[in-house]
DNA sequence: ACCGTCATGTAATCGGTTACATGATTCT
DNA sequence: AGAATCATGTAACCGATTACATGACGGT
C-alpha cells in the first residue's frame, strides 16, 4: 500500500481499462489493449503483468489470484484508483506529440526521399484502409472516446499519405 | 571498441550530427539537436553525455578531451560509425509512427472533449506558427531533409488543429 | 504424431529520465 | 551585490523492452 509512485501513460491505460472492464487478468488486458488503445499507444504485453503488480502495491488496485487452474492474478481498481483516474482526466494538457517518425528522420539526416516516401507510403495507405474499415463495422453507440480517437487516426494517417505522397513526387 | 551495442534512434542522431559538424562535445550537441531535430525527436541533455560514451566504446566515435580548461570530452566520428549511418540511412523503413498522444488518450478513456479540444488548440496553434515562423526565415539552401521535416510539422500541426476544431464544435 | 501459433508468464537488461551540483554570465 | 539564467556535468533510478520458457490447442 505504499503510495507514491509516479503514474504514467502505461498505468492510466490499465486504470482506464479496469474502470471499463470492472477486472482482469493481465492477458486479458492484453486482448482490451489490442482491442482498442493500442493503435494509440502500445503497450509491450511484458508490462500488462509488471504494471499492476506496481499499481497494486501503490493501492491503485486489488490483486487476487483465482483458486483453481492457472491461479492468475485478477486486478480491480480501487477507490483510490479511480479517483487518480478521475484526476487525470479532468485535467486537459497542453502537451503536445512529437512527430517521432523514423520514416522522418532518416529523412532528416538525409535519406533518400523517394525510397522512404514509397515505404512509407504502402505502410501508411494499408494502415488507413484499416482504421476505415474498423470505423465502418463500428456501431456508433458505446462511448465517444474511443469513436473520437479513431477519427483522429484517420485524419492523421490521411495526412501523412498527403505527406509522402508530395514528398514522392517532388523527388 | 566492444562491438555491437544496439543502435537506437538516439544514437543515430548523434551519429547523423557529427557527421554533419565534424566534432563536438555534449553541450555542442545539445545545441544542435535544439536547433532542428529536437522537435522532431526530443533527447534529454543527459543522455548527450551518455550516449556518445557508448558510441565510443563501441567503436562508432573517438573521444578526447580538450588539454586545457574545462577539459571538456569532444567526439568525432569514426569510419564505422559513419558506416553505420549510412546504413541506417539506406534502409527505407515501413514502421509507423503511433499517435502517442496525451490528450487522445485522455480523450479516449473518458475526457471531456470540449475542454482537451480548447486546451490542445491552443498549443498545437503556437506551435504551428513557431513552424512557420522558422520556415519563413529559413533561407532554402542546405540540405532538403531539415526543410521536408519541417514542412511534416507544419502539415501535422495544421491537421491537428482541424481535429481539435472539429472536436470542439461537436462538442 | 507433429507443427505452428496462441496463451501465459518470468527474468534480465538497459536506455532514458529525473534529480542533483556547481561555476560562469548577464541582468536589475 | 544578489538573482536569475546559461553552461556543463554526474549519478541513480526505474519503466519499458527484449529474451527466455512452457503448456494448450487446432490443424494436417
Amino acid at each position: 500500500m505504499q503510495d507514491s509512485i509516479r503514474l504514467t501513460p502505461a498505468s492510466y491505460i490499465v486504470l482506464g481499462l479496469l474502470a471499463q472492464v470492472g477486472e482482469a487478468t493481465p492477458y486479458e488486458l492484453k486482448r482490451l489493449v489490442a482491442a482498442g488503445v493500442g493503435n494509440l499507444w502500445s503497450v509491450q504485453h511484458a508490462q500488462l503483468y509488471s504494471e499492476p503488480e506496481r499499481l497494486a502495491r501503490a493501492g491503485y488496485l486489488t490483486e487476487h489470484r483465482e483458486p483453481g487452474g492457472r491461479r492468475r492474478k485478477r486486478y480491480a481498481i480501487t477507490a483510490g484508483g479511480r479517483s487518480a483516474l478521475e484526476a487525470w482526466l479532468a485535467a486537459p494538457t497542453h502537451e503536445l506529440t512529437e512527430l517521432r517518425d523514423p520514416g522522418l528522420l532518416k529523412l532528416y539526416f538525409g535519406g533518400d526521399p523517394v525510397a522512404l516516401a514509397t515505404a512509407q507510403l504502402e505502410a501508411h495507405e494499408r494502415k488507413l484502409h484499416d482504421y476505415r474499415r474498423t470505423r465502418a463495422t463500428d456501431p456508433g453507440d458505446g462511448p465517444r472516446g474511443p469513436w473520437l480517437t479513431l477519427d483522429a487516426g484517420i485524419g492523421h494517417e490521411r495526412e501523412w499519405v498527403r505527406y509522402w505522397r508530395r514528398v514522392r513526387d517532388a523527388g
